[in-house]
Parts: C-alpha cells; structure tokens; sequence
DNA sequence: ATGAAAGCGCTAACAT
DNA sequence: ATGTTAGCGCTTTCAT
C-alpha cells in the first residue's frame, strides 16, 4: 500500500482534509497595498515564515475603509482564512473593525486592543536617533518634514524628533515643521515652503526617504549643495537610495523581519491560542551616508 | 427563514463548499520573490483582478530551483489552488516543471508550450526603441549592459538592440556589449570596463534602471556629464528615477497591466477551459527625462 | 494493529 | 416551489 501511494505520487486532497479537521491552512495579509517597497517586504517576510510552518499566504490589498471592511468580513466569516496580519497604518476606524475573537496580528501600527498582538518599528526612538545624529554633527536648525498626521509612525517619529531636541535644550520652532504626504513631490513643496517663509534651518529629517529625496532635489535646485550647506537624513532605506548623488542618509527598517516575526505570532496564536499581550518592538538601524554633514555657514 | 440568514450574517463555510463543488478559488502566483518593483506590481495587478472575479491570491516566492519545483507539485497535488500564475524570468528548467494539464499563464516569460498562455512585454520592440530614441539624437557609438543572460527578456531587449543599430547601417562592436546582473554595482562596473578599454561610445543604454543608475554613477564619478558628455537611458522606470540628477530617461513597463491580464487569462482558463494559444504581447513605452541628449564632442 | 463507519458543512440531484 | 438525500475526500472514533 504504502508503496503504491509512493508510486502515484498521492497527495491529499488540501480541501477535504481543511474540511474533516477544521483548519484551512491559509494566512492572509491585508495591505493598502501591495507594491510600496515596505508593504511588499513585510508580505514577502510573512510569506516565507508562513510557507515554513506550512501555511500559505493570502495577499491582499485594500485601498479604501469599504475594501478593507468587507475583505475582512468575508475572509473570517467565510472561514476561508485561519488568520490575519493587517498592516493598516492609519489611525482610522480600521482599527475598530478587527475582530477580537479572531487570530489577527497588527503590522506597523500598535495595536488598540490588548488582546490584539502587533508588531512594530520603534518610531519614537528612530525618530530620536535621526534627529540625535543631526544634533551630534552640530546641527540646531532641524527642520522635520512629516507624513501625513493619521497615521501612527508619523506621530511617534515627531515625538522622538521633539523629544530629542528638548533633551538637548533645542526649541522647537513651529515653521521647522511641515507637513507632506510621503510623496517626493510633497518633500519637494516642504522645503520650497521653508525656504520661502524665511525660517533658517542647516537640515532636514524627512520621514521617508522618497520626501527626502525630493527635498533634496529643491534644495539642489536652488543652488544649495547638500550636505556642505544643508544636510538632509530620510527614513526608510529603499533601495536605490545609496546611488542617488549624494547617496542618502537614512534609517533603515528591517520590514522583512518584522513581517517575518507577525506570522510567527500569528501562528502560535493559532496553535496554541497564546493570545498573550505581545507587542513587539524592532529597533532601526542609522545608515550614514553622504547627505549629511556638518553644519555650513549659511 | 431569509430573515434569520441575515440577522446572523451567515456565509457559508467555504471549505465545504470548495469541497461539494471541488473549487477552492484560490489562485497561486509563484515569483523570485515578492518584494522586486516589477514581481510586486504584477502581483498587486493580479491579486485586484483575481479578486474581482471572486477569487483570491496566494503569493509564493521560490528563489531557487527546488523550492519552485517543489511547490508547484504541493500547490497542484494537493488541489489547494485552482491556476497558477508563475513568473519565472529564467531559461532553465523550472519552465520544464511547468504542468501542461493544468491550468497556469506564464508571466515575463514566453510559454515554451504552445498550450500554456503567457503574457510579456513586447521586450524586442522596447529594446529598438529605446536604442532608436538614442540613435534619433545623434548617437552612434552605443553601449549596452545586458542583464544576466540566462533571462529571457535579455535577449530580446538584446535582439531590438541590435536590429536597430543594424537597421540605421550601424556596425555593431563587441566591446559596446557589457553583461551585469541588474544590480547598480553591476552596471557601475560595467561602465569602468568600457572606460578602461578605451572603448568610444557617446551613450549606454541599460537594460534596467537599476544598472543604469549604477552606470550614471560611475559616469559622474570620472568627472563626465550626464547627458551632456555621455546618454544614459535606462528601462523599468522604477519609483524614485526622475527623482535622480538628471532625471532617468527610460522605458517603461506596465505591470500591473500585465498581472491584471494574467490573472484574467487565468480565470478564463480556469471557467472555460479554454486553452487557446494566448500570448499576449504588452507594449512598453519611453519616458524622456533629462539623462539623455545629443551627443557632445568626447 | 487494522478495518468500518460517522461526520465535517455544504451542493446537486432527486423526490415530493 | 419546497423538502430530502447522497456524496465530495478526508479524519477521527469506535469496533474488531
């Protein structure tokens, strides 16, 4: 017998077993969506933590609240699903819409829930280190350009700038502050803004690395050499971002790691129902580049 | 009785429907990895279309050989997937694993299977125009850096090359013909190749952006001006490109456009069994930016 | 140890 | 139209 199942190459039948034993074996993965450097790292480290513990991954992207809502919804109720990484960075009602009595753990967003486990950047310190090596190369004239305020890492990545310059007996100036949309466009606007409104700054901390480089872009623009006359630092560390001229300074985010490290906890919540508090936390690592410098004489 | 279904919001299990029905409407989509712009945007175009004909996605990474070979046999024994989506850029085997009677569209790579429907860009046609667009200025002495030339697109990004350098009674050298590997460092080196030979060429064209940056780099660091000394076009057209100093001129391929058709193909496949001989050809279509120009006198 | 039977929650084919 | 039943291919329990 045994020989024979070895000679047609039998496999069983993935559906009736998920029948007769309850389980379905499938993990998805909601993201806004699925192409943005990190969402895909994070997919792709959840892939691959989930394909060696014998789960497959279900990739989805929901644009908008509805997708999202209703996604969620069918994904659970349909039972199509044993668990579900959600990577929703926005301080929205999302957040309310994750179930409680389901195995779901929260990417990249700290979960509202206790019961919920998540696990994240530590923003508030990666903002802090950023804005610290400014301050060590002798900036006192930091500029932040943030993403947009709904969404979680920017306010933690705020906090860290504010906190830091505080600890330094650096006052916070209002006008350093300018708000983009993550958009290289909008990194662009918030320096043509500074520049404009007057306010002196010898370098800028953008939140992500494509407003970084968009900052760049108009600081060179208007004749300003980075970093001898204005250093600039980004976050995120894409790839690319060391060939640009001058290669970026940056904060690196292991999202692979984290994503591989949510579909960990996602499975054990599933297997041993270890719906125990567990929110992590995974540092970020400073990349010094070219873009930053000491502070000229401008 | 209708009342109580929705009071409830009942759905049915959908395992035990896949299993009365014997469909589980899962799609897999087997790539290199998840997180490269190109496999991510196919995916993302893939997994919208696949949900929008109610079917959902599992995304699959294979980086080597045996994992490829592997899960396609899992994915397929074990009917936990209805039709496979497989991205394989590489002429080597793993398009020998390809089932024939089962249900898969190739994607970036023509099927070697008459019977196997594929979706690809038009590479020849985007390799002659982007050496067109370069001859159109004025430049004759062009050099290219392949990628890895055990892929597919390669040669035929190669092919479109060379045809249109013949096709304007251009003779081709040998020395204008660098190999990388896609990364920047790959096309970095492969212009202090051409340099250190003392090869004349007045424009590269790189068959990704990637290495095209990586040779603009190189360029830059010898102390020549791009576009004004040397051209350099790239292909792909990635985020961030016209972001650089000079913004990348390149080509650009679209696809989501093709995940989106491929999964499309898919499911018809799938409901209609209709294996006709598909082979899509999707066009890709230059971007002028500023890292190309006329030729100067070098 | 091996074999027989019940049942997982649906759908489809039947009978009323 | 509505209700009933067999069966999808496994796992698990119970009997041999």
């Amino acid at each position: 017998v045994e020989r024979v199942i070895n000679d047609l190459d039998f496999r069983p039948n993935a559906i009736a077993r998920s029948m007769a034993k309850g389980r379905s074996l499938n993990l998805a993965c909601i993201a806004p969506n699925l192409s943005d450097y990190t969402f895909a790292r994070i997919i792709e480290g959840a892939q691959v933590a989930a394909m060696g513990h014998g789960y497959y991954l279900l990739a989805a992207s929901a644009a908008v609240v509805e997708t999202f809502t209703h996604l969620i919804g069918e994904l659970i109720k349909s039972r199509h699903t044993e668990g579900l990484l959600v990577i929703n960075p926005y301080r929205d009602k999302r957040h309310l819409e994750i179930p409680i009595e389901f195995p779901v753990v929260l990417v990249a967003a700290a979960s509202r829930n206790p019961r919920t486990p998540s696990v994240v950047l530590s923003d508030q310190q990666a903002g802090f280190d950023a804005t610290k090596h400014l301050i060590d190369l002798g900036h006192s004239q930091i500029a932040l350009i943030t993403g947009p305020s709904n969404e979680d890492c920017v306010r933690n990545r705020t906090k860290g700038y504010l906190r830091c310059l505080s600890e330094h007996g650096i006052e916070t100036r209002t006008e350093w502050i300018q708000q983009g949309d993550w958009s290289p466009a909008s990194g662009t606007n918030a320096v043509r803004n500074l520049l404009n409104q007057g306010t002196s700054f010898s370098a800028v901390f953008a939140q992500n690395d494509r407003m970084a480089l968009g900052a760049m872009k108009s600081l060179l623009d208007v004749g300003l050499r980075v970093p001898q006359d204005i250093s600039v630092i980004g976050f995120d560390d894409m790839p690319l971002v060391s060939y640009f001229q001058p290669a970026l300074t940056t904060v690196r985010q292991d999202m692979y790691r984290i994503g591989q490290l949510a579909a960990q906890t996602l499975i054990q919540l599933i297997e041993q129902n270890n719906m125990s508090h567990t929110q992590f936390q995974i540092p970020a690592e400073l990349v010094i580049r070219d873009s930053t410098g000491h502070p000229g004489r401008i």
